[in-house]
DNA sequence: AAATAATACCTCGAAGTTCTATGTATAGTA
DNA sequence: TACTATACATAGAACTTCGAGGTATTATTT
């Protein structure tokens, strides 16, 4: 049993493997893809992204948006699609036993 | 986000409501249903035991084992079921969110 | 017979996560 | 003008899980 599923780290990069985001950006659309099951939290995400870009797995560059705000557009490196396998592989493994677990007591239906 | 998974719970109520079981047995239970996925330790378990004793989701009582050993065997209420159903279908409902959000990458195959 | 492993219960403190609350600031809308 | 949405950020609280340790009995191995 790992400490936590942190698959909050799994969602955001399997957002930016598809393309540059910025941080305001993945909450929106993380609600949308996941049918709104997911309301990932500011206080959340960001302290998650800095451990990313600590962790070498996005960079980071300043782009003014058509709106004249700037913005913090975040992007894989490749050390991040790495992570992303992982995390992926991590969660496909913890489906995996969950689903068993409940298929297992019939009494469930 | 819900602000844990918290999925410990439901693995633990979805054994019990197979039958009652005694800790040890949801340990070594779990790691056998799951596919040696889940190794959950004493330290996660039997805090989370009690804590279900004290909502009123689970009963519990001692009997002695054929070995000689004595243990503690717990046994899900009504309440306990219908937190089984909620937690099911929590479970369900991040699951399918999860995917979603992964399926909506094309380039992860 | 003695040592070890397995069974069976338990608690405490540390580590990790996510949220709530709060803060700043700009742009658009009612 | 006030409110909402956008866009960034952090600090502290709450919660979960683990690691490490403790106690004790039974079974197995040396």
């Amino acid at each position: 049993m790992k400490k936590s599923m942190d698959h909050t780290q799994l969602l955001v990069l399997t957002l930016l493997a598809a393309e540059e985001m910025y941080g305001y950006q993945i909450i929106t659309e993380l609600e949308k893809r996941s049918d709104h099951t997911f309301a990932m939290k500011e206080g959340t995400l960001y302290p998650v992204l800095h451990g990313l870009w600590k962790d070498g797995a996005v960079e980071c560059y300043e782009k003014e948006a058509p709106t004249g705000r700037m913005r913090k557009y975040y992007r894989l490196t490749r050390k991040g699609r790495e992570k992303l396998k992982e995390e992926t592989a991590r969660w496909r493994s913890y489906s995996h036993g969950v689903e068993a677990v409940l298929s297992s007591v019939p009494a469930l239906g």
